[in-house]
RNA sequence: GGCCCCGUCGUCUAGCGGUUAGGAUCCAUGGUUUUCAUCCAUGUUACAGGAGUUCAAUUCUCCUCGGGGUCACCA
């Protein structure tokens, strides 16, 4: 059974990158009928935030991402990482080091002016004399000096990384006690069971520090999977200066979850050809093997496609419901289901949906200088005036009965059927464009398409 | 700078020694539509470069170039 974890930092909002491997992570281990659980790495309590935990949960549940459990707050297992410590101390494996702040940036500024590598040089490992006054020690792992790390990846293969080049004896436990993030990641992952580690491809290079931790401690390595970044159009990681990261954003911009998740899993994997994927298809075909190792590029352009898709495809009731968040009540109009059948053909976003219901349903108050001209131009109110006779005198009540009416004028007064569907459509809608107007006739009604015929009139004369 | 990763249309990607290098998106054009959008059709655009290996390299190897990541008592 496969367990993987989200573990963010609660700086923050959840950002595009986050949820990617957050859903790269949920698919995998629902796939199996595992578990996705989640962890929240609080340890640095100047920089967390209780909003940051909660606007992250808030996203996964506008998302429909559930996490398996309870949640596991870093900033709770204090006691646990005190006794692993004491552990490696007991077993040698971790000893304490007396060097100061100051000595220790002497022997960095030393070493990059020889220019060799920065690391610490050992000088507590083995050492048994008497501590030095005024130093509270932080608390050292002792990692092999020598010999080859070897990162088994699920996505880039095999990395080996040379002990000489890249390890020092780090630091597992500050002065004040506190453990540092590469310990703690890997005492949590094996006391949570994880055994598939989905993450951003920017900690391939801490991997070697945690498989220092799990061997000190004897335990088994977890299955790791490095998921390439996400860059912004400059080729650069993704960040906040790049507009629209914050997943909440785009609630806020009309894209719905299904179109959002669609996208972001189409973003560093595939499967053969194809570009629509339900949850259901996206946890059946989902496999991090398949896994792209190379960077992609955040562009929306395909999330604007897709979401109009998923727009198109959404019953009625669910988009009705779904454009309430935005400030549409339809569920009372009688003729929810024409105006939805028709907008959801051209609405891109679900903002832009609700926006196109309000022009449909508001009076115009004024009308285009455009579409004035274009469609005005001739002798439009004999035409109207013809129109609002054979209105006054029907039952009209559905688009095909507002459209015979139409023809009908165009039959009677030899006219093509642009003549009367401009300047209609200006009087309707104020402006050029928008769905056709026997469908906007028959959602606004009788009474109100006259009104708005007899405005149009007389704002011409 | 050291170490590590990556390099197919603008973008997301398929490809896993022999293909007219495929799909999607975007863009353009045409058709449908009273308008706009949708929809349909068509079209433009890619293997970073150089050496090898091979009968044959986008595919394997090496080098160069380019891009990215990481080097804390931050996570």
């Amino acid at each position: 059974m496969v367990v993987t974890r989200f573990a963010p930092s609660p700086t923050g909002y959840l950002h595009i990158g986050g949820l990617r491997t957050a859903l790269f992570s949920y698919l995998w281990a629902k796939k199996s009928g595992g578990e996705f659980v989640l962890r929240i790495e609080d340890t640095d309590k100047a920089r967390n935030s209780q909003e940051a935990t909660d606007a992250i949960l808030k996203a996964f549940e506008w998302l429909g991402l559930e996490h398996d459990g309870e949640i596991t707050y870093q900033s709770q297992r204090d006691e646990i990482y005190a006794k692993y410590i004491k552990q490696l101390l007991d077993e040698g494996k971790a000893y304490r080091c007396y060097m100061s702040k100051e000595e220790l940036t002497t022997l960095r500024e030393t070493q990059m002016a020889n220019k060799e590598r920065t690391k610490y040089n050992g000088k507590y490992r083995d050492f048994d004399g008497t501590p030095p006054e005024g130093v509270e020690p932080v608390i050292r792992i002792k990692a092999p000096l020598t010999g080859e790390i070897l990162v088994k990846d699920g996505v880039k293969g095999d990395v080996s990384f040379q002990a000489q080049d890249i390890l020092d004896d780090f630091v597992i436990a500050r002065a004040d006690g506190a453990p540092t993030y590469n310990f703690v990641v890997a005492i949590d992952d094996h006391l949570m069971g994880i055994n598939e580690v989905i993450r951003g491809d920017d900690h391939l290079s801490n991997t070697p520090k945690q498989i220092v931790v799990y061997d000190a401690l004897g335990w088994d390595l977890p299955k790791f999977y490095h998921v390439p970044m996400i860059h912004n159009s400059n080729g650069k990681k993704l960040s906040k200066r790049d507009g629209a990261t914050d997943v909440m954003d785009y609630k806020e911009m009309g894209y719905t979850p299904a179109a959002l998740l669609n996208f972001l899993v189409r973003l560093g994997w595939s499967h053969g050809d194809q570009e629509i994927f339900s949850m259901d298809e996206m946890i059946e075909l989902f496999n991090p093997k398949d896994i792209n190792k190379s960077a992609s590029i955040y562009n929306t352009e395909k999330l604007d496609w897709l979401n109009a898709h998923y727009i198109k495809n959404t019953p009625n009731d669910e988009l009705a419901e779904l454009l309430s968040a935005y400030g549409l009540t339809l569920t009372s109009h009688d003729k929810k289901e024409i105006l939805l059948d028709t907008l959801k053909e051209r609405a891109k976003t679900l903002k832009e949906m609700s926006e196109m219901v309000k022009e449909i349903l508001d009076t115009p108050s004024e009308y285009d200088a455009k579409a004035i001209k274009k469609a005005f131009k001739g002798e439009p109110i004999p035409i109207l005036n013809a129109f609002g006779a054979k209105l006054t005198a029907s039952e009209a009540h559905l688009p095909s009965e507002y459209h015979s009416l139409m023809e009908e004028v165009v039959a009677e007064m030899e006219i093509g059927f642009g003549k009367i569907g401009m300047p209609l459509r200006v009087a309707l809608l104020g402006k050029m464009g928008g769905p056709g107007i026997d469908v906007v006739m028959a959602v606004i009604g009788r009474e109100e398409t006259m009104l708005r015929i007899a405005n149009a009139i007389s704002a011409i004369s």
